[in-house]
DNA sequence: GTCTATATAAGGATAGAC
DNA sequence: GTCTATCCTTATATAGAC
């Protein structure tokens, strides 16, 4: 799982210039074609030939720049992650019960666009596969790792200023992960749209019983 | 989607005499065999050849009991729902409050033995591919649909029998439905193993909040 | 860096014997 | 019902020209 990049460290301004990311040009052409190919054949029709389908470029020019298909989809993952986590990771505001109302709605939106469901849906389907993918599953332990460590901070946040209890921080942060994910993840693989409304508003509702100072 | 089988719906003991759920012997030795294939080689990697390595029989012989992969994997989904679904829907007893903890046992069982982490593996694999495939997504759908349905009767249980304060059993459920999904799937896609402590803690805390009366 | 052409393997599915 | 043999398509990956 190599960058297929050859050594290139340097900030200078090459021909390739690097993105913030560590991608040149060409790559990151890769990947939206790689996300596209997966919006249209999911994870198990994805093939080198349906990427360069939507590359206007042919598979040999995908093998110049990753040596293997496990090598491109190694970078994919973490091409998209880094663009997940920065999404997630904004601002905060100074009312933390506000920050985490907007971490829910930025993970598990009330009514999402169709950008949002996309990316949800090609997030879900290579998650899928972490169940048997060691690499993915390093990267998604990770993935949540963050998510996690962001409600928590906030949370923490909550308790030094006053404005929540003295919670174990830790503990209410795992459980709105795992709510927000089983809410994304039930949206993505099934039909039951009023389901997230009801999790929204009893998420919210256990929130406020739990960290509301009374 | 067919089951593979010539019209035959009676019940009187053929040869071939149908097990409960409606499968031929043959047709359970494939489903079992698929269940091996998944196992060793999950979703992505899951053929024919493969099934056929862990059956003592051909791949011809498997096109004979099914038209396609894709029927054979719709019978398999159903046949893996079925034995899911009758693996939760026990008894109850007569303490909704405890009813409550063993279905999420079940469902999340603290210290999962190797069985029960395959099964859950084995679902988790095939539930990413409903994200592209709708005969997946609706027998996720049904199935979430009938857990959630569970979860509420319980809650609506308790309340009816004073136990429990008023609340909304629906809004409830939704969240410990979704509670539950979330932690059973970021367990089997990603090694934040003391997170699911951390959320049956957290969920049984919120369920005592939430309906014990005053 | 990108192309065309191709090697090689694997997959889904069928034919026809038993 | 199950087998062997086979067809056809698709897939990953490489070679070599430009």
């Amino acid at each position: 799982m190599t960058d297929g990049c050859d050594g290139e460290v340097t900030d200078d301004a090459t021909d390739d210039a690097k993105a913030d990311g560590g991608w040149t040009d060409a790559e990151e052409e890769i990947m939206l074609a790689t996300y596209r190919a997966l919006l249209e054949h999911g994870y198990a029709g994805l093939s080198i030939s349906r990427i360069a389908d939507e590359l206007d470029k042919s598979k040999a020019s995908i093998y110049y720049h990753y040596d293997s298909k496990d090598d491109l989809l190694g970078a994919f993952l973490a091409y998209a992650a880094d663009r997940f986590q920065s999404s997630i990771l904004t601002e905060s505001g100074d009312d933390p019960r506000e920050d985490l109302e907007r971490v829910i709605e930025k993970l598990l939106p009330l009514r999402p666009d169709e950008e949002e469901r996309q990316i949800q849906a090609v997030f879900l389907g290579l998650r899928g596969q972490a169940v048997t993918n060691a690499t993915f599953r390093e990267q998604f332990t990770e993935l949540d790792e963050q998510l996690a460590a962001t409600i928590r901070e906030v949370v923490e946040r909550g308790i030094d200023e006053g404005a929540f209890r003295d919670v174990d921080a830790d503990r209410v942060a795992e459980h709105v992960l795992a709510t927000i994910n089983g809410a994304m993840y039930g949206r993505a693989t099934s039909d039951r749209e009023t389901a997230v409304a009801a999790v929204r508003v009893s998420l919210s509702s256990y929130l406020d019983a739990e960290l509301r100072r009374s």
